[in-house]
DNA sequence: CTGAGTCATTCTGTTCGCTAAGT
DNA sequence: CACTTAGCGAACAGAATGACTCA
């Protein structure tokens, strides 16, 4: 029962959609959906009809004007288009850091001087004699000359792009206009890896109509490939939910186009994450319990388990899989912990049995903690570091699939990052809790959605005018206060004013300045949470925990407990995204 | 000349698209 | 292989500021 519960919002809320109305009415849709959920259990597809229009390409290159000149070695040289258009994608990339970088450097020359003919090729053998700034100038010239584009030149553009939305940005799944995500084939272009990638600034080609797979029914209107051009291959499998996808040629892996979080494939996806989330809950202390009864399993790696399962648990850490080495950045994450990640100090700052851990994570974003952990653990770390070297993993009997392997017998569904999810939910949930009485509401809430971007180690680079706003702020503030002290100072002196003549003119100005100075205090009053809250946020990320793994319902339930509008909380894409929470979750809402 | 009012421009913070990197 | 999670930066929107008009 609980599911028609959650499915029916789903559904109406297309109504709301203004194209919805052709597809979806409750007529048709609910027992088309409880269907589909019958079915989807047994076979596993993921619909029965997609239409759509295929994809968007990028627009083709357009050569440089020949007043706009590349050099080499001091003197200027025409490129062929091949290899002018790839020298753009440099020039365009000049005052990147990426461009001091040797791997960077290396892997784009060496792609560019494959698109040269042999002659450019024989001439151009250095990357440092080239000169790209005319073409930087020029690029630069032609972003600048788009902002200054008049109100009517941008108000087409605007149009231009809305009718392509409309076009291409929207699909058919079984009776719903649903909103596509990515429907634009992604630009030719340098890579641009993270971290010390060994692949940065190495081609990425332009995908043609020949590369591309579409997926859709067979009973749908397939979509045409561009003049002159076919598809790779169209297929008619539901048990995926791409509409478009491609090989992408730098690492080997396939791209997708599926659809937008708003969707329903999507949102249902995202529900069952947090009911999973939710079963944890329910038995998280069995598991926790036993976790630690295997601390002192007599087999190694029963141990290995239980500890770094303990800290998915305690430090939300990522389930961390093997990774190609030269194919990608080198990070890691809990099964990939290496000997140089750790260090253990059997006391530190007062406590005993501190852990210090220090690893490029996710993104290569640095992962730093020091932990005070259970005597039993610190044991078992110290019997795992025994004759291995820095190099060596830390985990040694212990990969994520015997990870997976395991929390799978425990609960149907679990891995480890359902841990992840559960963490994060509950303690925005329980610092809801605990916060909520300070004074203002929504600095509550993001403090309490601090605490988990901080578990889950969701940074940010801080903004480049940090330091600058931070400075306005704290001048307004002060600006305030003169303000105040200067309105005390009248309402003080209206006061004694009407002490002595004791008419209701003047009352009448101590009432207002009684007001001035309480709207003044209470301007103050909101400038200062604003900057205690921005400085909190410096290095902070809110929205990755907030998109992902938060569920929406605690938030949706703390709103309206509180009367905030939900609006305060999330902005138009979250609320898209999260309908299905704010249409069915009521105040008393428990995760 | 002044000050209110209007409109354009710039500045600033927020949103969202992009696509890489995880599970 | 398919799908979720992630930070960056361009685009956008709204606020602040400036230029200008006119009573």
């Amino acid at each position: 029962m609980e599911y028609m519960l959650i499915l029916n919002p789903l559904v109406h809320n297309r109504d709301n959609n203004k194209n919805a109305g052709l597809f979806c009415n409750v007529c048709l849709c609910l027992p088309l959906f409880l269907r589909w959920e019958e079915e989807k259990c047994t076979d596993g597809s993921k619909w029965r009809f997609l239409e759509h229009k295929g994809p968007v390409f990028p627009p083709p290159y357009e050569p440089l004007p020949d007043r706009v000149r590349f050099h080499y070695d001091g003197k200027a040289m025409k490129l062929s288009p091949g290899a002018e258009e790839v020298a753009t994608f440099y020039a365009k990339m000049l005052d990147h850091e990426y461009t001091t970088k040797d791997i960077f450097r290396k892997n784009f020359f060496k792609d560019w001087r494959k698109e040269m003919t042999s002659e450019e090729k024989s001439k151009i053998t250095e990357l440092k004699k080239c000169d790209f700034t005319e073409m930087h100038e020029y690029f630069k010239a032609q972003s600048e000359a788009r902002k200054q584009m008049s109100k009517e030149e941008k108000q087409k553009i605007k149009e231009e792009n809305e009718r392509i939305l409309q076009e291409y940005g929207y699909c058919v799944m079984d009776n719903h206009r649903e909103r596509i995500g990515n429907f634009r084939i992604e630009p030719p272009g340098l890579f641009r890896g993270r971290g010390d990638h060994p692949k940065m600034g190495k081609l990425k080609r332009r995908i043609r109509p020949e590369d591309i797979i579409i997926n859709c029914s067979k009973d749908s209107v397939h979509p045409k490939a561009p003049p002159g051009t076919r598809w790779k291959e169209v297929r008619h499998d539901n048990k995926v939910t791409w509409l478009v996808s491609w090989t992408e040629k730098i690492q080997g892996s396939i791209k997708y186009i599926m659809l937008n979080p708003s969707s329903r494939i999507k949102g249902e996806k995202d529900w069952q994450k947090y009911e999973t989330a939710r079963r944890l809950k329910k038995i998280v202390e069995r598991i926790r319990a036993q976790y630690r009864e295997d601390w002192r399993s007599k087999e190694m790696r029963i141990r290995q388990r239980a500890v770094a399962l303990y800290f998915i648990d305690k430090l939300a850490l990522r389930a961390g899989n093997e990774k190609d080495e030269g194919e990608t950045a080198d990070t890691v994450g809990c099964c990939s912990l290496r000997v140089e990640h750790i260090r253990l100090h059997p006391q530190m700052d007062g406590q005993d049995y501190v852990v210090e851990l220090d690893f490029p994570g996710k993104d290569s974003i640095r992962y730093y903690n020091k932990v005070s952990v259970e005597k039993r653990v610190f044991k078992n770390l110290q019997l795992f570091l025994e004759n291995k070297q820095a190099k060596d993993d830390l985990f040694d009997r212990l990969n994520t699939s015997i990870l997976n392997k395991h929390l799978q017998e425990l609960m149907d569904g679990l891995t480890a990052k359902v841990f992840r999810t559960y963490n994060a939910s509950i303690t925005l949930q329980q610092q809801l809790k605990e916060l909520t009485s300070c004074e203002s509401k929504i600095l509550s809430y993001n403090r309490a959605n601090r605490a988990v971007a901080v578990l889950c180690n969701h940074q940010r680079a801080p903004p480049k005018t940090f330091e600058k706003s931070m400075h306005n702020l704290q001048t307004k503030i002060d600006e305030k206060k003169k303000q105040l002290s200067a309105a005390k100072k009248e309402l003080k002196a209206a006061k004694a004013d009407a002490k002595t003549l004791r008419d209701e003119k003047s009352k009448r100005v101590v009432e207002t300045k009684k007001k001035a100075v309480q709207r003044i205090s209470e301007q103050l009053m909101k400038l200062e949470v604003q900057a205690t809250d921005r400085e909190e946020n410096k290095q902070i990320a809110l929205g990755t925990s907030k998109l992902n793994y938060l569920d929406p319902r605690i938030s949706v339930a703390w709103c309206k407990k509180l009367g905030v509008p939900i609006e305060k909380i999330y902005n138009k894409t979250q609320r898209e995204k999260f309908a299905w929470a704010i249409d069915m979750t009521d105040e008393d809402f428990e995760f």
